[in-house]
DNA sequence: TATTGTTATACTCTATAACTATA
DNA sequence: TATAGTTATAGAGTATAACAATA
């Protein structure tokens, strides 16, 4: 027995004192489902959520984890870019370069992934995946489509289209803030420069 | 110096080898931004991200983490719904109800959120923004519309509402996999009931 | 027995920072 | 001095599991 319901018709549209419309505040996700926020921080976590579990399941026969696969779907040479080096890598999966290394270092230990340094710039390890880690990858690449596909399942195929040039255009234009792990509390206490030791 | 580049066009249509057309595989993000797989899980993860940082950023002068203030987004009095209880709560959030319990006391401590045992279930406690509360919450209510609005800046106005109407779609049909953690590695060693002692 | 909420513990993800090698 | 990569440490987020109180 859900507790008291005393919601004035969450789905409508909220004006404020200035008589200004605004985004209407909650949205019904189904008869037995609670209301959510309408508004792209909350589906935002919850469209992240499903891709997660839809990618997740796919990947998992695998013995990887999503942003592994990610890695794989960068490099592979059917529809990747194999030979970039590991900040590209970074870049393209959303990840710093401390994150990118151990991922780096994950594959690599499944005999997945080689690294050879780079001829112009001694720095750079560049990256690609082993005969293993593309037939691995050539394994899984339709089921991962396909579970990418059944994401998006509810909309029709122009509005998939659009959905994704919109997101594509949201994700360009503030680039600038797509940094992972922000949204979290800061550290209580970076040690200082005196500290060490 | 950016390394070596040798993508063939990444945002071209790609085709699958029995001709039928499949998702571009790649979108540019910028001149200077690498390309980014053009499919819903890529995406998530960087609106997801960007979402996150643009909600921080907007409630950290309150004290609070996105999640947080997302609680009394669901509680306050003006367009929440006050008295709601905490499994309630954590549906609407996406979290399961051991987190909701951690948020939910975090609050408490900060004097912002006050429960109550129900008086039909004495085993639920009803949750409500004390004054205080109430009065931070009315604070940072603008600026929080204002941030979430500034993340759809690069859309038009109907397509703001397209969008959202998209995603609600597609977070309602797939309700049931909108488990969050998921995606991440299965712990080592799930103790097992003989282990006990 | 099932459910609400609490608490403890553990593990994953990611940030911070120091380090090495090369530029 | 700056950048590519590595590694160690720590902290946030969340799962798992056990528990108490109530249904």
């Amino acid at each position: 027995m859900p507790p008291r319901e005393n919601r004035p018709s969450p789905s409508a549209a909220q004006l404020r004192s200035d008589g200004s419309a605004t985004i209407p505040v909650t949205v019904m996700l189904g008869p037995n489902a609670p209301p959510v926020r309408r508004a792209p921080a909350s589906l935002a976590r919850r469209f992240y959520h499903i891709c997660m579990t839809m990618i997740a399941d796919c990947v998992a026969p695998a013995g990887l984890t999503p942003l592994q696969f990610a890695v794989m779907s960068y490099l592979n040479k059917q529809n990747g870019e194999p030979g970039i080096d590991q900040n590209g890598l970074a870049a393209r999966l959303g990840v710093d370069r401390n994150n990118a290394s151990l991922l780096v270092e994950q594959l690599g230990k499944m005999g997945l992934l080689s690294r050879r340094v780079s001829e112009d710039d001694r720095r750079a390890r560049l990256l690609q995946l082993t005969p293993k880690g593309e037939r691995l990858y050539a394994r899984f690449e339709a089921a991962n489509v396909e579970a990418n596909n059944r994401i998006l399942d509810p909309l029709t195929s122009a509005e998939r289209n659009l959905l994704l040039d919109m997101l594509t255009r949201i994700v360009t234009r503030n680039a600038a803030f797509a940094r992972p792990g922000a949204g979290r509390r800061k550290p209580k206490r970076a040690r200082s420069p005196s500290d060490q030791e």
